[in-house]
RNA sequence: CGGGAAGUAGCUCAGCUUGGUAGAGCACAUGGUUUGGGACCAUGGGGCCGCAGGUUCGAAUCCUGUCUUCCCGACCA
């Protein structure tokens, strides 16, 4: 053990030893999640759960405000309806969990436990919408899907997972696609302001994009070891869905059309993100806005008179300014410390006897360690501006690093050394051809993660095949 | 799905080679002393040795199968 590092949770692997391992590490001893019996099952525990309440309260939040209402489908799925669209079942059928018992009877149609809804959500809109006057619908539903994953990990992978689907109709194809564009900044402004995680915005290539879907739109993540993770996808699915369960209004004119569809889904995924792009060795950060704890009290010797009784009374104070906690175990304070950092509580007061004495408190920050002593009757003015420092500082620092993980390359050369020796982001340009971009992945293991909305002209020729380029591309190993 | 590692107390692990009374540290409970970066003493509770078969007088230990987890790779809206 390292001197230097000796204040450091020996339970968490560091990052630079084994990045993989470090990532399992902090999501057990942060407690956000158990594994549960069968294989890629979690258990979201109360701390893991109540940092997914607060994501998910601020989706639904803007849902709604974007006209969105609730509704809950069903788990279950007849074979039958699945196989409607080629290539939906096509995309999902590998990875699908089949019921086929019901009791002891074998049931007479398979059924499929939903791996994501668009089959449910078109059988319902055929039925249901008759004329424009229906349109546009605008629903959305918090649910569990599973999909039989090969290799599993806590939230980025997971055999059953949350998430919100969003499911669209529209009268015009105009009206789909913004309305396709307008979730992904939805999606796009809760990472950067709320989770404090910046995201390119782009398309996916014809390779990635979601099966069924004219096009997959997406916001991509860079993590701490230099991986991508895509963090919310928005699709634009024409009327390919609405063909294969017929789903037609009646326009102004009388005329039979096909909707317009888009999906749209961010799941528990986003918890690994929180947790890869702003952790460190101590273990978890979460930023102040998502925080379910904002400051924890830590009272020092709080068997000495007065102190429990001033600590309570500070609580109380502060409770309505940020939202705050205190610990009164009679666990020794250092294992207090390292425990809330492990938690990745954004701020600690401590609180003991020398303090009260000169009417102050020692704020220590999560993020950067810096420890400050604070008179008490400043503490309302300057909580909620140390939180708003922090909030921001975690943005700024993800930032950087994404921006110094973000190189470019205009030769395959380039782009492996670049990769190999550094990882992250590399901009090069691209053909638009499958077989360029299936060539990259088997050179240089990296995917397309997008082509970002804001184009750069690197280079005229493809990176591959050095035919003429259409467009820049953002490649990276991925998650 | 391939390669590697592992499953024994809540946790980390020893015991297995060479079959014969189920172990340690931490955690937990009680009492006391402590309290500004994971305290100490005393006493106590806690086990279907992952699961299922097999070999044996006898299996945590040997054999077969199976499930789960971790790391790496392949696959993957």
């Amino acid at each position: 053990m390292g001197k230097k590092n000796k204040d450091f949770v020996e339970k968490i692997t560091s990052m630079e030893d084994d990045f993989g391992q470090w990532y399992t590490d902090v999501v057990k001893q942060a407690e956000l999640v158990d594994y549960g019996p069968v294989r890629g099952t979690m258990i979201i525990k109360p701390y893991g759960f109540a940092i997914w309440e607060n994501i998910q309260g601020e989706f639904d939040r803007q849902f709604k405000e974007t006209g969105h209402t609730n509704v809950y489908f069903p788990l279950f799925i007849p074979e039958s309806m699945l196989q409607k669209e080629k290539d939906h079942i096509e995309g999902f059928a590998p990875e699908v969990a089949w019921v086929t018992h019901g009791g002891d009877e074998e049931l007479e149609e398979r059924i499929v436990v939903r791996p994501t809804s668009e089959v449910l959500f078109g059988e319902y809109y055929s039925k249901n919408i008759h004329s424009y006057r229906d349109l546009p619908k605008l629903y959305n539903q918090w649910a569990n899907v599973v999909r039989w994953e090969k290799t599993t990990r806590p939230f980025l992978r997971s055999s059953e997972f949350l998430w919100q689907e969003g499911h669209t109709c529209h009268a015009t194809k105009e009206e789909a696609e913004a309305e396709t564009n307008q979730m992904l900044n939805v999606y796009a402004d809760i990472c950067e302001n709320f989770l404090a995680i910046p995201v390119l915005k782009g398309k996916k290539t014809e390779k990635e994009k979601f099966a069924g879907a004219e096009y997959t739109l997406t916001i991509e993540s860079l993590m701490h070891d230099g991986r991508a993770l895509q963090s919310g996808t928005s699709h634009y699915l024409g009327t390919g869905f609405a063909e294969a369960f017929d789903i037609q209004y009646l326009d102004k004119g009388g005329k039979q059309q096909y909707v317009h569809q888009t999906s749209w889904g961010v799941s528990t995924r986003i918890m690994g993100a929180l947790i890869m792009v702003h952790g460190d060795n101590r273990g978890l950060v979460v930023p102040p806005r998502v925080a379910p704890t904002q400051a924890m009290i830590v009272p020092i010797a709080q068997h000495k008179e007065g102190v429990l009784d001033k600590a309570y009374k500070l609580r109380d104070q502060l409770k309505d300014i940020v939202r705050v906690n205190i610990d009164t175990s009679d666990k020794m304070p250092g294992w207090k410390f390292n425990e809330y950092e492990m938690k990745g509580i954004p701020i600690r007061i401590e609180m003991g006897p020398r303090d009260i004495e000169k009417n102050q408190v020692v704020l220590v920050r999560r993020d950067t360690g810096e420890k400050d002593f604070v008179p008490m009757d400043e503490l309302q003015e300057r909580l909620p501006a140390l939180l708003e420092e922090i909030q921001q500082n975690l943005y700024d620092k993800a930032f950087a690093h994404r921006k110094e993980m973000t190189s470019t390359a205009k030769t395959m050369d380039e782009f492996k050394q670049t990769l190999e020796e550094k990882g992250g982001f590399i901009k090069a340009m691209w053909c638009g051809k499958l077989e360029c971009e299936e060539k990259i992945k088997e050179e240089t293991s990296a995917t397309s993660r997008c082509i970002p909305f804001e184009q750069e002209q690197i280079a005229d020729t493809c990176v591959c095949c050095g035919e003429e380029a259409k467009e820049m591309v953002y490649w990276s190993k991925a998650y």
